[in-house]
Parts: C-alpha cells; structure tokens; sequence
DNA sequence: ATAGTGACTGTCT
DNA sequence: GAGACAGCCACTA
C-alpha cells in the first residue's frame, strides 16, 4: 500500500464526514475534488472501508443519479434508506427523491480556495 | 503475472 | 430517454 493512498482514504474520508446531515454527494463528486474524476470507483472503495470508522457517513454518498447502489454494503439490506429517511430525505426504490434538491457539492460548500 | 470484478461516470447509439 | 461501451484503479483468485 503506497502512503499516497492511505492519503486518499484520509481525504475521501475528512470529505465524506463533513457532509451535513439531510445532505448527500455524489462519488463522482468527492472524486473530482481530491483530483481524481475518472476514478470514481476509488472513492467507492474507500467507503469500503470507511465501514469501521462511526465518524464517515457512508448512507450520505450515492451515485450520480442518487440512486443508493452501495446498499447492500450495509447490514441491513434497507439500513441505508432507514438512515437517510431518518434526515428528512425520501428515498423511493433505492432513489433519492429531489437528489438534486439535497445534493451537496464539496466544490461549493468546501471549496475554499 | 493474468484475468475477473466492482459503493462510478461520461459518451456514443 | 434508455441501453451499451469504455476508461478507471485496487483487490482477489
């Protein structure tokens, strides 16, 4: 494992955790912020393990169409939408409804500078 | 070392 | 507008 990469999980992560509640993100998203567009499936990765880390809200992250395709990574086959309904976002068969209405784009929230 | 797979996305048909 | 294809890169067998 090179340091690097152990760099982008500590980025995907400090990304992923300042998601507000009610909020979500796209992979794509967080992958073009830390400079990696095309590789959005890394960030997909890296919320794999993010799993042992409380602080990384893993639900807040779907894919581009918010559709939640990382549902079957959670114990429950529906915790995902449990934890998202439980911040006010509806979420009809695995999508969320009004994605674009509780997207949260770190460009514009974090990007300072 | 090769090949298959996947929490994705953009482009082409 | 929906489906197919191709890049993408780390992991596993």
């Amino acid at each position: 494992m090179k340091p690097e990469n152990k760099n982008f999980f500590q980025k995907v992560y400090e990304v992923a955790r300042q998601i507000p509640e009610g909020r979500v993100t796209s992979y794509g998203a967080i992958a073009k912020y830390l400079g990696v567009a095309r590789s959005a499936r890394m960030v997909g990765w890296a919320m794999n393990g993010a799993h042992s880390m409380p602080e990384i809200p893993a639900h807040r992250v779907v894919n581009k169409i918010g559709l939640l395709t990382g549902k079957h990574h959670f114990d429950g086959t529906n915790l995902m939408q449990q934890l998202l309904e439980n911040e006010g976002i509806k979420v009809v068969d695995n999508q969320i409804v009004d994605f674009e209405k509780h997207f949260w784009d770190p460009f514009k929230e974090l990007h300072d500078h």
